[in-house]
Formats: structure tokens, C-alpha cells, sequence
DNA sequence: GCATTAACCACAG
DNA sequence: CTGTGGTTAATGC
């Protein structure tokens, strides 16, 4: 199993690129490697944590337990970090992640990951890097969210499923319709309306899970301006 | 006021 | 789990 081995690893993330030799051999030591079916937990609030999560293979779920129910915050595709808010300064997980599609996934023992920070710039620097990308799209999230009406929400979010996520027009939604009314800010009703209106006007297909875009040029506009 | 939007409820596949 | 229809509260014009 040399894809198991960090030295040879094909989805070795950009930060441990700049591992020194010996500093990879030490990342092999202190990281495990674990698989999860969709559905799986990864790692759940307010339970104890002393790794950092990267994800090196398929599709998760980032939620929170919020004043009323559980919010899904975001949809995380590998290759990415996972765990470095939820566990750097904390005892406890901030939030939980769950598998959507199958997931191979590579626990690394906190204090290795912290001693890589601080002895190496560049892998410092690669993981602010993306702590700031992800700072940055949660912010226009958040804007998003606020201002758009739920078509343009909804159209958003098939558009981040189509370019971020699948990078095919076609594809199968990994989520609940009650799910996708979660991650919008609206609910499953709405979904269900809004998926079949954009099906009608020959928007999009749908056939059950499957999606399929068929006028992305409109679809950009709906979710630019609801 | 009247129209629109979207959530909530209920019920049927 | 999903789609639909009726109801309702909030907001805009």
C-alpha cells in the first residue's frame, strides 16, 4: 500500500510539499489514515480532538448545532484541511464533519502538525493560505445569503455543486432535498418549488438526484440576480 | 390596500 | 424522502 506511505502519497496537500524529508518521515509516524461511507461522522461537536483532519479523497459535510437545529455550513471537497479552527486553539471540535460520498481521510496527531508550523515557514505559509481562502469565501457566503432571494441562493448553490465541486454539468446531488434547504438558509418546500420551476423552464433537468444544467448562461444570471 | 415572497402545515405518493 | 396545495406573516409599492 505505497498510497498509505505520506512520502509517496498522491494527494499529498500543497503545505506538505514543502515537508523536509525528514519532517515527511515524521508525518508518516503521526498520522492514520481512515475511511468513511457516506453518511459516517468524522468528527463530531464538542467531543475531544487532538488531531488535524485532512481530507485526501471524496466529499464532506461541515455543520454546527445552532439555537434551533443542526446548520450545514458548508460543503468541503477534497484535497483540504478540515480540522485546523475546530482543534489549533481547542480542546473540543467547534463543529462536526460528515462524509456525503465515500471519504478516505488522514487524522495527524496535533503536536506534529503544530511543530511543522513552527519550524517551517513554508508549510506555515501554504496553511494560511488556505485558512484564508476559506475566510474569504465564507464571507461572500454570508453576503450571498443575506442578499440573494432563494432562486438565486438555490442557482448558486447548483453552480458551486457544477464548477467547485463535480466540474460537469451533469451530476448527482449528494444531499437531501432538506439538506439543500439547510446549506440555502430556506427550506425543503422551497427547494422542491424552486428546483421543479427552474425544471420547467428548462433550466435544469432533474431526475430524482440527478441534475443537469442545461442553460448555464441563465442559471448564472438567476443566481447573480435572483 | 394589494401583491409578492417564502415559511409552515398537511397530506399523498 | 419528495412534491404540491393551502394558509399565513412579513415586507414592498
Amino acid at each position: 500500500m505505497t498510497e498509505n506511505i505520506c512520502s509517496s502519497c498522491r494527494f499529498i496537500s500543497d503545505a506538505a510539499k514543502k515537508l523536509d524529508p525528514d519532517q515527511i518521515v515524521e508525518l508518516d509516524k503521526n498520522c492514520l489514515q481512515l475511511s468513511f461511507k457516506k453518511g459516517e461522522i468524522i468528527f463530531r461537536q464538542g467531543s475531544f480532538s487532538s488531531n488535524i483532519i485532512f481530507v485526501k479523497k471524496g466529499l464532506i459535510k461541515i455543520h454546527i448545532t445552532g439555537p434551533k437545529e443542526e446548520q450545514i455550513i458548508k460543503i468541503s471537497k477534497s484535497p483540504t484541511y478540515l480540522g485546523i479552527p475546530t482543534t489549533i486553539n481547542e480542546k473540543i471540535n467547534q463543529y462536526s464533519a460528515t462524509a456525503i460520498e465515500p471519504t478516505d481521510v488522514c487524522f495527524i496527531d496535533l503536536n506534529t502538525f503544530k511543530e511543522f508550523v513552527s519550524k517551517n515557514g513554508k508549510f506555515a505559509y501554504e496553511i494560511m493560505i488556505e485558512l484564508c481562502k476559506n475566510e474569504i469565501k465564507s464571507f461572500k457566503k454570508c453576503v450571498n445569503r443575506t442578499q440573494k432571494n432563494i432562486n438565486g441562493r438555490v442557482a448558486e448553490s447548483l453552480l458551486f455543486f457544477y464548477n467547485d465541486i463535480y466540474g460537469q454539468k451533469s451530476f448527482s446531488l449528494p444531499l437531501t432535498r432538506a439538506e439543500l434547504g439547510n446549506l440555502t438558509d430556506s427550506s425543503r418546500e422551497s427547494i422542491s418549488r424552486v428546483l421543479s420551476e427552474f425544471h420547467k423552464n428548462e433550466i435544469i433537468k432533474i431526475e430524482n438526484k440527478k441534475i443537469t444544467i442545461l442553460n448555464e448562461s441563465l442559471i448564472n444570471k438567476i443566481s447573480e440576480k435572483g
